[in-house]
DNA sequence: ATAAAAAAGTGTTATAAAGTGCGTTAAAAG
DNA sequence: CTTTTAACGCACTTTATAACACTTTTTTAT
């Protein structure tokens, strides 16, 4: 499991490292993929593990595309999805492509907020980070709506 | 079970160590692991012993993040843990990241209040604490706000 | 269509900052 | 007075990041 809030540079190239200390968690979950996609609540990514990522990309796959709402999520979390190689024991760098940087408005930073959440990390613009935990809103809720059965016990 | 009053300095690199006296009860419950992270109520810090961190964790991430109260809980607790290597034969000594420092005021501070609440302790500012004591009232009570049926039964 | 140029992506190295470990001194307790 | 504990200081190790070099892909111009 894998927590706390860390500070970290993006380089020109858009990249960042994973901090040192969740090496040993990478190495144990014997991860060696990464998926980065849109959080659909918040102008906010977040990164998955490979194995958490096929688990909640079949179930989300799998729900009745009819229903708009999750034809909507669908689309934010599957069609954004990128998948990175990843080595534990290397240098644990991700690629963010531009699109999602322009959503989590992290595109002119050099520095971003990953924030570990257990079995999943966010990544955040500082200043949006800091005023979600102030208890400040966001211009942007995207997802203020009622979510069908279906969805309601998956946690994103 | 460890309780208490503590007034403890804070070195240089931010670091501070158990008073000796809790020595046994860490060696009794076999922690290798300690976790602080935000309280979400006041501007102080949360100690938890790594089997307790364990049990509040994997309740709280499996709350339903869609309830803004919840995944606002999940940010402060989850979001800003910070996991340690703790040795109780050795110096037991933990290191307060600067963000957590900066949280519960004790930036410029070399001295805090470690105390013991039986199976957790909590870390304040000193003046903090003892406006509590006295009754007075903190500039920043955080989450004045009515909690779902989800998380009343929880203690943190 | 091909070549040149630009952009994007990958990898390495160097250096400063942050974190860790341990010995010494000072203070407190027995 | 002896033993234990707390606090401090120093040295060593690890980590983060910026700078640089190289490769691949895409774009542009001829």
């Amino acid at each position: 499991m894998m927590f706390g809030f860390n500070n970290i540079s993006i380089d020109k190239k858009s990249r960042f490292s994973f901090p040192a200390k969740y090496r040993d968690a990478f190495i144990n979950s014997n991860e060696n993929q990464i998926v980065i996609t849109k959080d659909p609540q918040y102008p906010s990514l977040k990164v998955y593990l490979g194995s958490e990522w096929d688990q909640i990309s079949t179930k989300l796959s799998s729900l009745q595309g009819l229903d708009p709402i999750v034809r909507n999520l669908q689309w934010t979390i599957l069609g954004n999805a990128s998948v990175c190689d990843f080595e534990p024991n290397g240098r644990m760098q991700v690629l963010i492509s531009a699109d999602l940087k322009k959503y989590a408005q992290i595109e002119e930073a050099n520095r971003i907020c990953l924030i570990g959440m257990g079995n999943k990390f966010e990544i955040w613009n500082q200043e949006n980070w800091e005023q979600r935990q102030t208890g400040g809103s966001l211009a942007t809720e995207i997802l203020d709506i009622v979510l069908p059965e279906s969805i309601k016990d998956m946690s994103f």
